[in-house]
DNA sequence: TGTAATTGGTGCGATATCGTACTATATAAC
DNA sequence: GTTATATAGTACGATATCGCACCAATTACA
C-alpha cells in the first residue's frame, strides 16, 4: 500500500475527530445541569437498547474503559436517574435501571434537539447520512476486531 | 422531518464517537512518553499543512478551546518538539515551530503505523475509505457553521 | 473438588479537557 | 486621536478520563 494511500486513513480519523469534537461540544452546551454526552448516551442506550443492562456492556457499547463507566454512571446516580441494582445473574455485577426522572432528562433533552436536527436536516439531509452508516459500521467493526486481535 | 430520520443522525453520532474512541485508544498506546493523539496531530498539522502557525489557527484546524490547545503545545514544547517563537505580524499573537526532534517524533510514529494501517487496508479499501471522505467532509462543514450560527 | 485464571466493579492518583477571568495588543467607531 | 470593542494567549480551578492495583465472584481445569 502506497503512502497516499494511507492518507486516506488519517483524513477519516481527523473527519471523526472534529466531527466528535463538534457535535460533543454543540450537544454539550445544551444539557441541563452540566450533564455531558456520556450520561445522554447511557440514558439513551438504556432507553432504546436495553433497560437493566450491567456496567461492563455499557462500557463495552460506548467503548470507554470501565473506570470511565462508573464515573459516569455515578453522576447519573447522583441525579437521581438511573438505580444501581444487584445483578441476579451474577454476584459481582450490577444491573443499571432508568428511573422516572432519567426517562424524562432524555426525553426533555431529545426533544430539545429534534428542532436543531431538522435545521441541520435541511442542509444535510437524513438519507445521505443513512446511506454514509453501513460504511461506518463496517469500518467500526472491522477496526474493533482489530484492536481486540492486537491486545 | 420524522423522528426516524433522525435516528439517523444519532446513528451518525453514535459511530462517530465509537471510532474516535477506538482509534484514539489504539493510537495512545503505541505513542512514545505518554505523547497523546492530540500531540501527535499537532504535529501533523505542522508538516502536512503549515510550520509556524499560531496557536489560534491549531486550536481552529482541531477545534478545541484554546486552553486545551495552550496545553498541548506546553507539552510539546516540555519534549522540545515545537519551538513558540513571537509573531511578528502580531505582538499578541506566537508562532509554533517544529524543530527537528519534533519531525523526528511524526515521522517514527507514523513510521510504526504503516503496518497496522496495512492491516488494516486488507480488511477496508482505503478506495473505499477515500470514496467515505467528501460525505463527511461536507458533513464536518456544515456542522461547523451551523455551531458557529448558533453561538 | 480444590486451585488457577478470568472477570465485574471500585478506589485512587495522574493528567487532559475546558470554562471563566484576566492581560496585552489590535481594530473599529467616532 | 481617543475611546470602545474584539482578539490572542495564559492562569487557575473544576471535573472527566483512564491506567493500575485491588477485592469478590465466577469459570476453567486438573
Amino acid at each position: 500500500m502506497a503512502t497516499d494511500n494511507l492518507d486516506a486513513f488519517f483524513g477519516l480519523f481527523y473527519e471523526v475527530g472534529i466531527i466528535h469534537q463538534i457535535s460533543t461540544a454543540f450537544l454539550e452546551t445544551r444539557l441541563p445541569g452540566g450533564l455531558l454526552v456520556s450520561h445522554f448516551g447511557v440514558v439513551s442506550h438504556l432507553i432504546r437498547v436495553c433497560d437493566g443492562a450491567t456496567p461492563m456492556e455499557l462500557a463495552s457499547a460506548f467503548q470507554v474503559p470501565k473506570t470511565t463507566m462508573t464515573h459516569t454512571l455515578a453522576g447519573l446516580e447522583k441525579h437521581k436517574f438511573v438505580e444501581m441494582r444487584p445483578n441476579p445473574a451474577d454476584k459481582r455485577s450490577k444491573q443499571v435501571w432508568l428511573t422516572p426522572a432519567g426517562q424524562k432528562f432524555r426525553n426533555e433533552a431529545f426533544e430539545q434537539l429534534v428542532p436543531l436536527l431538522k435545521v441541520l436536516g435541511e442542509r444535510f439531509s437524513s438519507k445521505k447520512v443513512a446511506a454514509m452508516l453501513p460504511d461506518l459500521m463496517e469500518f467500526r467493526t472491522i477496526i474493533d476486531r482489530l484492536r481486540d486481535e492486537m491486545k
